[in-house]
DNA sequence: CTGATGACCAGAATAGCATTTCAGTCATCA
DNA sequence: TGATGACTGAAATGCTATTCTGGTCATCAG
């Protein structure tokens, strides 16, 4: 059907991911096989096992593919702006940037429409924790800086910023249909709360920002990879 | 079975959401049947239907008793204490006895073992909407002294109070298992959180509490009736 | 006459079974 | 040597017969 064309081995891994999600988004995970989206991406169904162990490992991979998208897009803003590390702007684009992207929005918001199945799936688990969303590492960075509230240590954030978030990205269905605000607006609202919850009354100086933003970013750079890696299987490292 | 005892209109409603209560959360919603209720309360099945329209209805009822004793008892607090009145405040005692009470905790939790189908019944919209968090009226009242921050408007909590307080209500599940805080803890935090966020830096006066406590209460008062209304059927005001 | 009851009914839920679908494997091939 | 797709069993689905149960209302007890 399609023809063969000469890849390599990512290319390849990139065009079943692109199948993959294009079906996800069309029928949910629940009706797509694996011999569709073989077909699709034009390549024999044993192929799809030599990228990936199982179904929900190459689910996972398209989730994690997205990750890695996002997060570049907002360690770039990062690099153009140092003081874009500070929690309430980190949280406020990645907010957006999850949002923006069909198979993260589905994932965040728990969208049974489209995962079923996969969301009760530990496959998905990594895609959801906290860790995804901001490491002990990179809270310590913000806290050795001075851009945490005073008295606020790191592991304090644990349960409430996971909380914070997971209420931004699924109250929308609970809420009765007169509040509908923009995606802006309510990433800025995000941002508000978790300025005044958790960072300095008084805006630093922009020296500390510059001063952090190199270890932040490589911190976010690593898990970056470690996402990567996921995406395309233990294989990524081998090219 | 159960012999029949002499009561009044109300006394017979208390015993039916009694049977009704306990066959929810030992059986969850959608194994309870209407005749086992009736056993239970010692009552003809026609008679349950003498209260409450339908089934779902009947359920909601055992929500709304058990929210009229929840806001009983955090007004109590607000009572004794006119301080009780701060959002955090408020939101921590809500949090506690909310989840301090099995039926409630399973709708806030959306314990879908619990409420299986009526999860997604309208008739659970009412127990779980802004609303019964803060209302209008009362973050009005808050507001009007001195008691939020300078330049928030009640309005603008209508998208982010709910998140949050859903975001703490829900997130238990998705927490890697590492991260468990006692009740009170996560209670601490929301106050924490909120009061960091949305009042003012310097602990108002006193005298602003006391001005204001009688007000806010009274909102209370009458949003605790409407439940008590919704709990009983219209016949509540019969007597 | 009034308030309570439970037999009754239609539609929905369930159980049981026959059939189809599909994730994952591996012998074969280019 | 890397890629393939025919093959297999386990799981999902469709179908039918049967049971269950929410809600009604004719009847009855006090």
């Amino acid at each position: 059907m399609t023809e063969p064309q000469p890849t390599s081995h990512i290319d390849r891994a990139d065009r079943i991911l692109d199948a993959a999600r294009d079906l996800l988004l069309r029928w949910g995970y629940r009706r797509v096989t694996i011999d569709e989206i073989a077909r699709r991406a034009g390549v024999g169904k044993g192929t799809v096992y030599l990228h990936w162990r199982s179904r929900e490992q190459l689910f996972f991979a398209v989730g994690a593919r997205e990750a890695v998208a996002m997060l570049g897009a907002v360690v770039a803003a990062m690099r153009d702006d140092p003081r874009q590390i500070a929690l309430h702007q980190y949280m406020r684009h990645f907010f957006l940037e999850a949002m923006a992207r069909p198979v993260l929005r589905a994932i965040f918001t728990r969208d049974a429409e489209v995962l079923d199945r996969f969301l009760s799936s530990p496959a998905r688990r990594p895609l959801q924790s906290g860790k995804l969303l901001a490491s002990r590492e990179y809270l310590g960075v913000l806290a050795d800086n001075g851009l945490l509230r005073a008295g606020l240590r790191p592991e304090d954030l644990d349960y409430t910023l996971p909380a914070v978030m997971f209420g931004f990205f699924g109250i929308d269905p609970l809420l009765p249909s007169g509040v509908d605000l923009t995606l802006q607006a309510k990433a800025d609202q995000v941002a508000d709360l978790l300025r005044h919850a958790f960072e300095p009354a008084k805006p630093p100086p922009s020296a500390r920002f510059i001063t952090a933003a190199p270890r932040a970013i490589a911190i976010l750079d690593r898990h970056t990879d470690d996402y990567r890696r996921a995406a395309y299987g233990a294989s990524v490292d081998e090219r």
